[in-house]
RNA sequence: GGAGGCUUAGCGAAGUGGCCAAACGCAGCAGACUGUAAAUCUGUUCUCUCCGAGUUCGGUGGUUCGAAUCCAUCAGCCUCCA
């Protein structure tokens, strides 16, 4: 399958070699063949995002990037937003069975999903050689009917060859509905379509995605098509073996609105030493030679954080935008300098406008504990109490340590503003009002 | 359909009538040391009006001066037999 477009100069062994060195292929299908046809023409590519929430989140990514790797190589990625497989749930990677949505949420998600991807890749707007081009999965599995889905799909799949997959096996010892079960072959129908409608021959996932990409590849090929690839992405795992895309918040969003950009810019500063090399390579489009120069900076001098500073400006960037980049180190700075009491009126707003905030009554003078339970800092007075004896409470940026404090007026940024701090980062605002 | 076993705090797992708000491990939170890193060490993790009190050990109801521990019953999970 060609397309009319024209293919840049850029060579498939530069993309593979690049992709190779970011470490981003875990396996990918007839290699040479595929590299043979990246440098022959511009090569139709999708990845699928299921709905399974209102936004993507950090470990979407890498997928994401990838694709766009690929565009800026000539080649035409598309984006597929699993509207219809969303309402049946992958078992891929899960230990336990999904549980179902609405459709008018599976719905609402998809094009929350679509508009956030939408962000990443150049859908013509931009000076990339092949538009990308989204889709949902939804407009055809949503009106094919169960007979000839049965009679055109299922026929091709035997169910021994479901049951040896991965996803399956690993899910028999506890049971997986049919419904999951057929997921695979779902999937396969999406790669399918696309090849014969939108000419696409290579399919890019997770590692977990595996089994389903090939069995993409073997129904491809039952219809006589071939010429079609698969490639995984390895898992993102971290040196201290936890799970990566993690805050202490819980899941690290795209949504800005979810995870704020000042979260999200500090989410990738505390990325460990021993990590920061391999997220620069899979999450910025920096140069090989550029992180390479990183990478000797921050082995000479790692209290530095160079390699982490730049590691969250750029990815930050690509999210968030340069403007949030800017105003996320402006927090930074003022936060970790412990100078923020000092600020004006207008940088402080600025600095807390990320932070969970919390209004009170601007005629009281409440007991610090009290104030922490409120403001979210503290789950119970009990705890609020330990933690300021321990030491781990500070308002304005000054540590008070007895349980007996209370909060004045005069404690009041501006005449209206509390910030409360528990550890090191945790920041809480009281704005008094009234 | 029959027989037996299991269900303890966020997770795993001890405890089998009072010394149990319940060992221990993990995870979480905080402190120290640092570089907003890692590792390590220390404290802490049901709630409150906190040197005291209240409510917990699948649900309910009993026995007992006293139960997570005994009995009955209901629910869920597991193993073996049919």
């Amino acid at each position: 399958m060609t397309t009319e477009h024209e293919h840049t100069p850029i060579e498939a062994n530069a993309l593979l070699d690049d992709l190779e060195y970011r470490g981003l292929i875990y396996q990918v299908t007839h290699r040479e063949e595929l590299q043979k046809k990246l440098s022959e023409e511009s090569v139709t590519l999708y990845n699928g995002f299921d709905p399974t929430a209102d936004s993507l989140h950090i470990g979407h990514l890498l997928p994401v990037l990838t694709m766009r790797r690929f565009q800026n190589a000539g080649h035409r990625p598309i984006a597929l937003v699993g509207g219809g497989t969303g309402m049946i749930g992958d078992p891929s990677g899960r230990s336990t069975e999904r549980s179902l949505n609405t459709a008018d949420t599976v719905a609402d998600w998809t094009r929350k999903l679509q508009n956030q991807l939408s962000r990443f890749l150049d859908f013509g707007e931009g000076d990339a050689a092949v538009p990308a081009k989204m889709v949902s999965n939804y407009d055809w599995l949503g009106p094919i009917t169960m007979i000839d889905f049965l009679r055109d799909v299922g026929k091709n799949f035997t169910v021994n060859y479901m049951l040896a997959k991965d996803s399956v096996d690993s899910r028999l010892a506890n049971g997986i509905s049919f419904t999951e079960f057929s997921y695979m072959i779902l999937q396969a129908y999406d790669f399918q379509r696309l090849h014969e409608d939108e000419g696409c021959s290579l399919q890019l996932g997770g590692s977990d995605q595996w089994g389903n990409i090939t069995a993409g590849l073997d129904l491809i090929g039952k219809n006589g098509g071939g010429d079609a690839y698969g490639m995984t992405m390895p898992l993102v795992t971290k040196s201290d073996g936890k799970k990566f895309g993690k805050s202490e918040s819980g899941a690290v969003w795209l949504d800005r609105s979810k995870t704020s950009a000042y979260t999200f810019y500090q989410f990738w500063i505390n990325t460990d030493d021993a990590d920061v090399i391999k997220f620069l390579k899979y999450f910025t489009f920096l140069s090989r030679e550029e992180i390479e120069a990183l990478e000797t900076e921050h082995l000479k001098a790692p209290e530095k954080r160079v390699a982490q500073r730049e590691l969250a400006r750029r990815v930050t960037e690509l999210v968030h935008g340069a403007d949030a980049v800017e105003s996320a180190e402006k927090i930074t700075a003022a936060l970790f300098s412990g100078s923020f009491a000092e600020l004006n009126e207008a940088d402080l707003a600025e600095a807390l406008a990320d932070m969970p905030s919390v209004t009170a009554d601007a005629s009281s003078e409440p007991l610090l504990i009290d104030l922490l339970v409120e403001a979210g800092a503290a789950p119970s007075k009990g705890q609020a109490r330990k933690d300021i004896q321990s030491g781990a409470i500070s308002v304005n940026g000054e540590k008070r340590t007895s349980i007996e404090t209370t909060i004045g007026a005069e404690d009041r940024l501006h005449g209206t503003t509390l910030v409360l701090r528990r550890g090191k980062k945790n920041y809480y605002v009281v704005k008094f009002e009234g």
